[in-house]
DNA sequence: ACCTGAACACCGTTCAAGT
DNA sequence: ACCTGAACACCGTTCAAGT
């Protein structure tokens, strides 16, 4: 006994990202991860629950890689970075990616980046309330628009198209937000940036 | 031979429906549909494709079941009627509704679904350009927002907070709309409301 | 403590054979 | 023409056994 592991829990979670990258969401199965990692399927179940807590986990994995942008930047640039990073995430990674739509924004990497667009959207001049709620809003829109191209349903439009629909669509939410700070009550601003 | 067809392609892929909102798309199998219509799988081979085929079919069931609002209807009320009907298909079909994000919206179906979202725009006075860009943004948001709800994104919020969520993403909407087609290009409604 | 061999129930799919 | 039996390669997962 007291045998030193040959593979890891996050070599797992790697490998299995690259797999699913590589050969599709069908293509992630115990044996492929196994036979990327050299090691037998059954090796696997020490490390992981089960496939579900595996897929859990490649989804949080996805997650960390989402750069935030600096706290310095106007909260339009914050939130349009945010935007582009999605994007560039989905591409990366088009199997894996429409998974965050379908499971709840509960975990600690999710609530990394809610906690991030929710800072934003206060700066841009939403009360706290105000700001949950269009953060699950732009999340959603954000999240659905980016899993849509990924996932290959805007194939057939050029590439220029989907651009100037994002484009478009920042701009509806940038509007938008505009609007909403505008009828909030009193407090204009609670950010650190207050004097 | 001249054997009488003992099943159908429509009864299985209505029995494929059935299954996937009973057990989710991983209990979705050849064996499961086969036993639910009291044959063997290897029969269903003569009627389908193959699975990816029998995942399209039932997706393009699903959009079957989509309500189109009657076309009297002032646009916006056919715009939120639309809305309220995509959140019910997905409430209904939970496990197969997801899916709609991630194939191109190339059927006939889909198609059908499109062509009344961009009339109801062009209604709504934007051109017809601007009307079928607004429909890729409108469909995308609202699947994305369906798609979330229905796959449990939202677990934990209540009910009334999540319809909250989502009359402020209609009224985002009609107001985009309503600013689109303030600074569109001469004609002002090309519907066949003319005089 | 960690990995493997053997085993099980279940997948999707084919092909020749029955009616 | 339509369905079935037998068969294959592949899943996820367990459990006892090896080191």
């Amino acid at each position: 006994m007291g045998r030193p592991p040959q593979i890891s829990r996050p070599a797992i979670v790697a490998a299995s990202l690259a797999i699913a990258d590589e050969r599709g969401l069908a293509g992630l199965t115990m044996q492929a991860v196994a036979e990327r990692l050299g090691v037998t399927p059954m090796a696997l179940y020490r490390h992981v629950d089960d496939k579900a807590d595996l897929l859990d986990s490649v989804v949080e994995a996805l997650l960390t890689e989402l750069p935030l942008p600096r706290a310095e930047l106007p909260w339009e640039q914050r939130l349009r970075g945010l935007g582009q990073a999605a994007r560039m995430l989905a591409r990366r990674h088009p199997a894996i990616f429409p998974l965050l739509l379908q499971r709840p924004a509960n975990t600690p990497e999710s609530r990394r980046v809610r906690d991030s667009v929710v800072a934003t959207l206060e700066e841009a001049g939403l009360g706290p309330q105000a700001a949950r709620r269009a953060e699950r809003l732009v999340s959603t829109v954000i999240l659905g628009f980016a899993a849509s191209e990924a996932g290959g349903r805007f194939r057939g439009h050029s590439r220029k198209l989907i651009d100037d629909d994002f484009a478009c669509l920042e701009q509806v939410i940038a509007h938008a937000l505009q609007d909403v700070a505008a009828s909030q009550p009193v407090s204009r601003s609670a950010s650190r940036n207050d004097r």
